[in-house]
DNA sequence: CTACGACTTCGAGCGCACTCCAGGTCAAGC
DNA sequence: GCTTGACCTGGAGTGCGCTCGAAGTCGTAG
C-alpha cells in the first residue's frame, strides 16, 4: 500500500510518517519503480504499536531505542522486555493520578452543581468520596 | 509567602509561576515594601489546582478560560462547571484509552516473557484477557 | 496530449509550555 | 561595610513533535 493509504489506516499524516522514518522510527520503505513508499500490513501494525506507546506517552526518544533494539535482532529481546515494563510502570503510576485528579475534578464539579451562588472556588467542598471513577 | 517557597510547596519552579503570572493564570500577586511578591494560602490552593488541571492534560488556553471566568465573579459559575464537565469527559475518555492501552502493552510484555528466541514483534501474541489493569 | 492528484526531497516554521539569561535590587548575617 | 542569596524585569532560547511549503516527478483518466 502507499503512503497516503497507510497514513489513512494508522490515522496519522503522511508527513509523520515521513518524519517517522527520517528520524528511524520507522524502517526506511521499500519503493516501487517511480521511487514511491510501498508498505505491506507489517508497518500498519508498527504504526498501530507506535500509537499505543505514544498515547501512554512515550517520548520519540524512548520509542526511538525500543525501535532500534528491534532492528538489532532477537538478542535484544530481554532489553526490549525491559523497556515496556520499565514504560507499564510509569503509565500505572499516570493513571493513579489521572484517576485520582478525575476525583477532585468530580468534587469541585459537585460544588458547582450544589451551590447557588455560595463560594465553590478554592476549596475541595461537597466531597463525595464514593463517587464511580468513569 | 515568597515564590520560592509557594514553589517549592506547589513542585513547580518559581520561573513557572511569574510565567503563569505573565500569562494571567495566577493573578497578579501582592508586592512587599521591596517589590517582592507575596503569597498566600489561596495561591498555593489554585496552583493545587492548576496542576490537577495540568496533570489531567488541559492546555494551558483551557486553564486560561477557566481562570478567567473566575475572575469575571460568581455570575460565571455555570459557564464554569459546563467547562470542568467537558473537561472531565475528555479525561475520562483518555483513561479508558489508557487502560485499553495498558492491556496491549501486557500482552506485549506477556508475549516476550513466554518466548525464547521465537517471534514476538508485530502481532498481538499470547492474549490474556483478564489480566488486572493496574 | 494533458490535466490531475498523489507522491518525492529538503528545509524551514510552528505551537506549546516552559526555562534561562542579563543586569539589577534588596534584606539579613557576619 | 560587605557578602550572600533570593528576588525583580524583559526578552531570548529550548525541546518536543510534528506540520508545512517549494519545486519537482509519476501514473492514470479523459
Amino acid at each position: 500500500m502507499k503512503i497516503g493509504e497507510l497514513a489513512r489506516r494508522a490515522g496519522v499524516s503522511p508527513h509523520t510518517i515521513r518524519y517517522y522514518e527520517r528520524i528511524g522510527l520507522m524502517p526506511r520503505a521499500g519503493r516501487d519503480a517511480g521511487g514511491r513508499r510501498d508498505y505491506d500490513a507489517s508497518a500498519l501494525v508498527w504504526l498501530g504499536f507506535l500509537g499505543r506507546l505514544k498515547t501512554t506517552g512515550m517520548p520519540i526518544r524512548d520509542m526511538l531505542a525500543y525501535a532500534d533494539l528491534r532492528a538489532a535482532g532477537e538478542a535484544t529481546a530481554p532489553a526490549r522486555h525491559d523497556l515496556l515494563v520499565a514504560h507499564r510502570a510509569r503509565v500505572a503510576a499516570h493513571l493513579a493520578e489521572l484517576i485520582d485528579s478525575l476525583a477532585v475534578l468530580d468534587t469541585k464539579i459537585a460544588g458547582y452543581a450544589g451551590a447557588q451562588s455560595s463560594e465553590v472556588d478554592d476549596d475541595d467542598a461537597n466531597p463525595d468520596p464514593d463517587r464511580n471513577p468513569l
